[in-house]
DNA sequence: AGTGACTAAATGCATTTGCATGAATTAGTC
DNA sequence: GACTAATTCATGCAAATGCATTTAGTCACT
């Protein structure tokens, strides 16, 4: 429906060596619905989370990792690569948590650049009542929706797009789901 | 159509008069990808236009919206129900239209609240160069990794997260694909 | 015409983000 | 060891965002 803007809109298209293919009609369709399905699921979960009076999502994400981490301490540097995060949302991230009682700064002695960050008692508090709020939210806007079959071919197709969102399911969903 | 909730009653969730229903593993799962999958999609599209030296993608879909109108105008508020973002975010995605010369702002006799806001041909033109760019970046990023029996498949299961998303399929196609 | 409820759009202010850079430390190389 | 490159983290500054409020105009009703 488009090949009017390919054929005369746009030559720059026909000379680069980066030929540009367009997207089928298709592809474009599913684009829109990533967008925009996961934009109004996003929003509704995450008022839902304000309203019951929580912090935003990605401090859950962050205390989370933290809990599962091995004596609940991490390095910031590894909090950002599972967060898929820039480094300094991830340095400003830890201050809000500290400023909190959430986490704590610990000095690193094998790399004094470093340090790590460990999770409080109140943090893991607060993860756990919020993975109750949270978890309502995931039932209520997409578990309801989808029989567990539809979830699962869900997940098979966008796993596609990224190329495996590197955790296992059955670990994601032990005790909580990280987000970015 | 939840047939599923009704099957199992765990205890916690007969307790409460805020009745909450945990999600199964698979709709966490699914809302994990859709999560994730989604920002690494979009973030690798919007950096491909940055790279190329195009606006924010926001910016395309308010020139897409204003180029459809009849006459090229539209009023704010429409725009606002359209792209669904905030009315003090419409405002000022107008105003950086306006200040870039892509769109103005036209007087509204019939209801002097009001305006119009006309995009201009530079504007058009701008909106059709970056549906170059773009449409390149949605077949790198999401066309070519699906077949497009997958695609639809992937709408169809989106679509019963959002019951529909305003646009029929061939229209958003046709020329351009509205993000948010 | 006058009043009050409502809608369209803009804006002030605090918070958050993005980007570039800086400071400290470590690693690699000769 | 001295020098350069790479890393870890923080931060200043500009731009963007969210929220509440303001301004201006409309509408319904009496």
């Amino acid at each position: 429906m488009q090949l009017h803007l390919v054929r005369y809109t746009d030559p720059l298209t026909s000379m680069g060596p980066a030929m540009k293919r367009k997207p089928s009609t298709e592809a474009t369709a599913a684009w829109i619905r990533l967008m925009r399905i996961q934009s109004r699921v996003l929003d509704a979960v995450e008022q839902d989370l304000k309203k019951a009076g929580f912090p935003p999502l990605a401090w859950y994400d962050a205390l989370l990792e933290l809990s599962r981490a091995p004596s609940g301490e991490m390095r910031p540097v590894e909090l950002e690569k599972q967060m898929l995060i820039p480094q300094y949302s991830t340095s400003r991230l830890i201050d809000r948590l500290v400023d909190e009682g959430l986490a704590a700064r610990r000095e690193c002695k094998i790399d004094k650049r470093g340090q790590f960050v460990e999770i409080t008692e109140v943090g893991r508090e607060l993860q756990k009542k919020m993975w109750s709020a949270y978890s309502a939210a995931i039932e209520k806007h997409v578990g309801s929706k989808l029989s567990d079959a539809d979830a699962a071919k869900l997940c098979g197709l966008l796993d596609r797009l990224g190329c495996s969102c590197g955790e296992a399911p059955s670990l994601a969903a032990r005790d909580g789901a990280p987000v970015r």
